[in-house]
DNA sequence: CAGTATCCTGTCCGATACTG
DNA sequence: CAGTATCGGACAGGATACTG
């Protein structure tokens, strides 16, 4: 995306900033969702694609920069090189089926044109984000983002910490600013 | 995003490339994230995000626009309103912390600075994606995306169908043409 | 086949000034 | 406070031509 070219608009230490700045140009998604299905030569993604091939050139390059894609030779002779997913690549996939899922359950009203099935049933599967360690589902209010043990005061300041620190003023005493360290 | 002003590369039945229709700009997608946060008014996003004026009414106008927030009128006299979020706007926090958790753990190298946490305890959360249904995280390739039942000719053309058509050819004369239907 | 090199257009976006 | 109006720059992105 070539997010804060000009000035950094973002919190440099949020992950999402981060993130963004690495797929936050719809045609990286795209590329990675390309990636996903099997492409990983030039002509693949830009037959599937649709995209012009300096795009394309200039994408691959920012995602083999951002260590989502590795650009590997698959021929000497002459030098042919294909892009496949990094472990980082590959985690995105998470990400990707989760944008999928919200996509299919707000703006799909003729119903779903794609979607996540089990590889050996064929069953169709529901995404749901839960909390790994206990299981349960990560809804709101129930879970929330708070500053973690890396957060610059900067960060500490514009997220609340935990425990609960009421952005409307509740001024207690006692000593909870830095539990948030306890993770 | 605009995505789509020329010709639509995106295959118009594709969720995810619905989805980037909304969000596919990363000014969405940081003001739905301090949306989360408890923003409402054009002044807490202005000043939380660091945006133009122009372009806060623009992104808050499309957001209204998709159905990702509601406009409401907190105030009559003067007339103001507050930007709140949809069930379609709520449901995209799954979204935003399925990409903070990549986020999280492929660019912050030096540990987190925002993260997820029971609100009641205060233990930080591990997201992990997983079908509702059956319970089993949703890797691959245990699961997949195929074409589902809304599928047109030319999205079964392009993703395969379940039982596993192979992009390699394996041609078999089986009828598995149509069992995503029976999704 | 796998790109590179140019040129061009649209628009995202910031800066600033202004209004009720 | 909650926007609207206008200007200008940077760049994403498309189209095309060219190369080994």
């Amino acid at each position: 995306m070539a997010v804060m070219q000009h000035n950094s608009p973002l919190n440099p230490q949020c992950p999402i900033g981060r993130s963004l700045e690495r797929v936050g140009e719809w045609w990286s998604i795209l590329i990675l969702r390309e990636a996903f299905l099997g492409a990983s030569r030039f002509d693949q993604f830009q037959k599937n694609l649709g995209i012009a091939p300096n795009m394309l050139t200039r994408r691959l390059n920012a995602l083999v920069a951002d260590g989502l894609l590795e650009k590997r030779p698959y021929s000497t002779r002459p030098l042919r090189h294909e892009y496949v997913l990094t472990p980082a690549g590959q985690d995105f996939r998470q990400v990707l089926w989760a944008i999928m899922a919200w996509g299919n359950k707000h703006f799909a009203p003729e119903g779903t044109a794609i979607q996540l099935v089990d590889s050996a049933t064929g069953a169709p599967a529901d995404p749901l984000l839960i909390d790994r360690h206990s299981g349960r589902p990560l809804t709101w209010p129930a879970f929330r983002t708070v500053a973690g043990p890396a957060a610059d005061a900067r960060t500490k300041a514009r997220y609340p910490v935990w425990p609960a620190r009421e952005p409307t003023p509740a001024p207690e005493t006692k000593p909870a600013a830095n539990a948030a360290d306890a993770a």
